[in-house]
RNA sequence: GGCCUCGUGGCGCAACUGAAUAGCGCAUCUGAUUACGGCUCAGAAGGUUGCAGGUUUGAAUCCUGCCGAGGUCACCA
């Protein structure tokens, strides 16, 4: 038997679910006041009643105060009995101190349920006309993707997904890093000691067979520079004389020039280094719908910048160099011009922003997904760009994070300590199999099966483990702890979604197909995990609001620990009447729904056993 | 040095717009179960939110100063 004492509310008459009850509540309230004390609200502030006081939704007293003079204890009463008699979703209230404690009724709830028939789309909206550009990755050429383009990539992926989520149209695009001297440092070496070789005859992931050769250059010029000095040159000398660095220059020189053999070996290498990282992309679950190329944008913005200065945004000076006065705004000035006309970094990202809107023309915004060693830049681009009068550089977003470190030190490439992302990716299923097996949960499945599951697994435990954190602050990344199935983690939200996968699979059809859900009576924890489920569509928002995957990952796991603390003391299966345990695995169901949703948007797989 | 970001139990992270007794997971301790120092379960301990002021009925949150960590201050990208 149910404990009656609990609960307080059996089935009301059906009405409409009241999709805005916030907003009816503030209504109310502000009309209460004007009655009882005829003094005008603005607003009313809402909050989630704390678990120790009976309550669903807590309305403070206190900001009240400066309306209406007046002990706040007796304003929250005399509102309460007002809402009790006039909101008929609300079935009871308590004041403590200045907080009106207001307790919804179980119809309430039940309705909520019963509106949303369908979970697995709960909380998203509709596509409509306006779309953000979301940029990330956005390598060099040169080396393969690590550790922190791995941070990068998962950050912009799941930002992107929140906000279409959230009802804007998203182009997933990069701008790749493919010209200048560094890769004409792997054409050199890889030139000189080649051999002809290629990803095809070696074996070797693309990407990986040029980052060599950039790393055997490297060892040539320092070996180089070895020997200037032991003859007598200075460091500084050294480093500007060594033969290699001049060869690469001459390179560069040449392709800048089209001369048609670099130009062919540059295409090439890139084209296997691009091959290379789509395997990476492929493995992680991302994808682009455009790729930008520095080869072809390097020479945009001179025209912007041109224009630019005709209506006096920037200046020049006797030099000839092209500035932006950013002192106004607390800044310095910022060269957008070379003297000898050329481009810098800053005109580039002027003239591609640009360039993207034009390919892009429903575009209303970007967000940049680069780290925070650049936050300066990009304050300054887009301050430019409002400068310049562009409408929607009033929406730029630069989504910055910190660096990832590692228990064994700081990643630096020069050094070799960075971690490899397929290497990690690997890494992480190895670790999955091996906890996987220790448990011994899934000796049925083929091996096929278990290989995809440890996939799933490990890039579930990597994905989460980063995206849980706040972009702004650096991570120590502890591949062990990440892995584990307990606690905040992948794995264990994952686990909690095959769990219910396998109530849903014993439960008969006739629960799947209607509610029936007549005469129930909550218990405590199928009331909050209704509370919670209700929060998601304004969890999305507030994630597609403020760029931030992490709410996402916080709010699942806060879910499934009430579902889990749920499952356990509460059975499914055996409940009282037909209806109880319908509604249990409606509401598991729901769970389900909501896990797979939300993983969605964070890039996460979830495995329907495991 | 100027500017930006971060600082929350031993460790890793939460806390929506300023609100009630600052949450969670590891780790720790106690107990239960147990052919296992493992798994699981119940419970406990652990905090002046870097420091000092200020604003407010109310501050981890906002303001000022200081301390600590990182970043950035190129006619590099």
């Amino acid at each position: 038997m149910p404990s009656l004492s609990e609960n307080f509310s059996v089935r009301e008459p059906h009405q409409n679910y009241n999709m805005n009850l916030q907003e009816t509540l503030e209504k109310e309230i502000i009309k209460a006041v004007g009655q009882l004390y005829g003094a005008t609200l603005e607003t009313v502030e809402f909050q989630a009643t704390r678990k120790d006081f009976e309550g669903d939704i807590t309305v403070v007293v206190f900001p009240m105060l400066r309306v209406v003079k007046g002990n706040p204890v007796q304003i929250g009463e005399a509102i309460g009995s007002y809402l009790v008699d006039n909101v008929a979703e609300v079935s009871k209230y308590n004041v403590v101190k200045g907080f009106l404690n207001l307790v919804l009724s179980d119809a309430y709830y039940l309705q909520f349920f019963e509106s949303v028939s369908n979970f697995s789309d709960f909380g998203k909206n509709a596509q409509g006309k306006d779309a953000m550009i979301v940029e990330y990755s956005s390598p060099n050429t040169n080396k393969p993707l690590h550790l922190g383009h791995i941070r990068n990539i998962l950050l912009g992926f799941s930002v992107a997904e929140i906000v279409k989520a959230a009802g804007k149209k998203v182009y997933k695009t990069q701008i790749i890093n493919d010209r200048g001297i560094h890769i004409c440092k792997s054409m050199l070496a890889w030139k000189r000691f080649g051999n002809g070789e290629t990803p095809q005859s070696t074996g070797i992931k693309g990407d990986k067979l040029v980052g060599n050769y950039y790393v055997k250059f490297d060892q040539e010029y320092k070996n180089e520079i070895a020997q200037l000095m032991a003859d007598g040159k200075t460091e500084e000398e050294a480093k500007t004389q060594a033969p290699s660095l001049l060869e690469a220059q001459e390179m560069l020189r040449k392709w800048e020039a089209g001369d048609a053999e670099t130009v062919a070996l540059w295409k090439t290498m890139n084209g296997w280094v691009y091959e290379g990282f789509e395997k990476t992309y492929k493995a992680l679950g991302v994808d682009f719908d455009s790729y930008y190329y520095e080869s072809d944008t390097y020479l945009l913005g001179k025209d912007n910048i041109v224009e630019g200065l005709e209506r006096g945004v920037f200046f020049k000076k006797e030099d000839g160099s092209v500035w932006c006065d950013l002192t106004d705004e607390g800044l310095d000035e910022k060269i957008v011009l070379r003297s000898d006309g050329t481009a810098v970094y800053m005109t580039q990202d002027i003239g591609t922003a640009i360039q993207r809107v034009k390919d892009h023309p429903d575009v209303s915004g970007m967000i940049y997904t680069v780290g925070n060693e650049q936050d300066y830049h990009f304050k300054v681009l887009f301050l430019i760009l409002k400068k310049l009068g562009y409408s929607w550089a009033e929406n730029l977003y630069h989504l910055s994070y910190g660096m990832v470190d590692l228990p064994s030190g700081k990643m630096k490439s020069r050094e070799g300590t960075v971690v490899d992302a397929d290497d990690l990716i690997d890494d992480m299923a190895q670790t999955a199999k091996t906890i996987s097996e220790d448990l011994g949960k899934i000796d049925d499945f083929s091996d096929t099966e278990k290989e995809q599951l440890y996939k799933t697994i490990g890039l579930g435990a990597l994905k989460y483990y980063i995206l849980k954190v706040d972009p702004k602050k650096r991570i120590l990344f502890n591949p062990e702890e990440s892995v584990d199935f307990q606690g905040n983690t992948g794995p264990f939200i994952q686990y909690t979604y095959a769990r219910i996968q396998s109530i849903l699979r014993k439960a008969d059809s006739d629960a799947l197909d209607s509610l029936q859900i007549d005469e129930i009576i909550l218990q405590g924890k199928e009331k909050e995990l209704l509370k919670q489920l209700q929060l998601f569509p304004a969890i999305i928002q507030q994630a597609a609001d403020q760029y931030s995957p992490a709410l996402i990952a916080n709010y699942t796991y806060e879910l499934v620990k009430l579902y889990n603390s749920f499952f356990q003391n509460i059975p499914i299966f055996g409940a009282d009447s037909n209806s109880e345990k319908n509604f249990r695995i409606q509401l598991s169901k729901a769970v389900g729904d909501v896990i797979r949703t939300a993983f969605g948007l964070l890039g996460i797989d979830v495995p329907e056993r495991m």
